[in-house]
DNA sequence: CGCAGCCCCTAACACTGTTAGGGGCTGCTC
DNA sequence: GAGCAGCCCCTAACAGTGTTAGGGGCTGCG
């Protein structure tokens, strides 16, 4: 790692390098040593091209969702309303932390731009009002944000050591179970149904359910 | 601050004391020792009776819950459902960054697990299905939390100096008209409503589809 | 009395983000 | 060609972080 000549390094070169750490080393282990010596520089030379740690974690929200791809103009505007949540979620999921990084961040970067413009677009064809548009788009991307990080989310301190998806919801289940029953009978009656780790169908019941209640607004 | 024997520390005094760090510093600025101070011990003194920042984290998560109160059992499931999401939102936005903090922390504290009991209790009597009332309450979560992740987000690294609520979506409009209207005819059409800074009708539009898409379950 | 144990301390470790100041290297101007 | 401005990267340091090791007062029990 860390060629001698190093190219000068810019912006962009920047941004990969920190995806590069954040995929190695998780968002807590990102920073700046880390990112300057993956490009073969040194912390404080960061610094020249970026304004803070802040500004780089701008750089990675934008390098996440850059290789997005807006779903095909097929069928009506509720399956591609539905392709963008699955899409949206897809991204989040492929790049470690993404959701963390994205989250409370408003990204204004021209492909993130491009993503929402084509998504106005469609959903004023369908004939939404300019204000429902608007607030549809943001409601779809709240959801899938805080499904992934609901999702992604550790049971309290049993984190670290935990193996991957569906671990955190197999020991939640353990939790619930052994609740006693006369104080939560529900919460034991739907331990299974609560802890189900079928990630995927839990999250398109939610994206269903959403376009359901949208498309009530065109008739 | 700090009163000299201090008293006892125990966990429920560790985690009030954070919380008033917390709402003084903000969660970038709430640190170990300064939580010691904020209980008049030595930051080494913490470890006897918390593993972990993260743990004190999971102490916070669950003393921002705390104060949750259940919705009056009136009227049908659908306005209690929709009460249930005002409320945790208005949670969330009453403590400092507490939706940052609760984001990836999946509570198993008593007073969690009390709500959301009721909660159950309250779609399985409505008529969900065991399944679909447990996907509701995960729903619904998702959304609130999400939506208070982005409805809090700054703009960008226009960050810190920025004013209260409604600052950043101000600034987001004048990105949204400054672009090319030939590129971004829709973004730039939309500038306003994609920026209306009441968030609490926009909060409310997507509680709505929601309840609205749930309802189409029960016929 | 002595001895556990609980509880808190001081000191230190390795690491973090960030700034100050210095020095090569480029390319322009006289 | 000489000098100079600027860009770009460096070393060194600062204050602060989470966390651990080890010590030393208390308390209550045998």
């Amino acid at each position: 790692m860390a060629q001698p000549p190093a190219r000068t390094l810019t912006r962009e070169c920047i941004a990969t390098a920190a995806l590069r750490v954040l995929e190695r080393e998780g968002l807590a282990g990102l920073s700046m040593r880390k990112v300057a010596a993956e490009v073969g520089a040194q912390a404080a030379s960061l610094y020249w091209h970026v304004r803070n740690k802040e500004e780089i974690l701008d750089l990675l929200g934008d390098a996440i969702i850059a290789d997005a791809e807006v779903p095909p103009r097929t069928g009506d505007w509720r399956e591609q309303y539905l392709e963008y949540g699955r899409r949206y979620r897809a991204l989040l999921l492929a790049k470690r932390d993404a959701a963390k990084v994205v989250a409370g961040r408003l990204s204004t970067g021209p492909r993130v731009l491009a993503v929402l413009e084509d998504q106005l677009d469609r959903l004023r064809e369908a004939g939404f009002t300019d204000a429902d548009a608007a607030m549809a788009s943001y409601l779809l991307s709240a959801y899938v944000q805080g499904f992934v990080l609901q999702e992604q989310s550790p049971l309290s301190a049993t984190e670290a050591a935990g193996a991957g998806r569906g671990q955190a919801a197999r020991e939640a289940g353990d939790v619930f179970r052994a609740l006693p029953a006369e104080d939560y009978p529900n919460l034991v009656a739907l331990a299974d149904d609560l802890t189900d780790p079928d990630m995927d169908t839990r999250f398109e019941f939610g994206l269903q359910r959403i376009a359901d209640g949208l498309a009530a607004l065109l008739t």
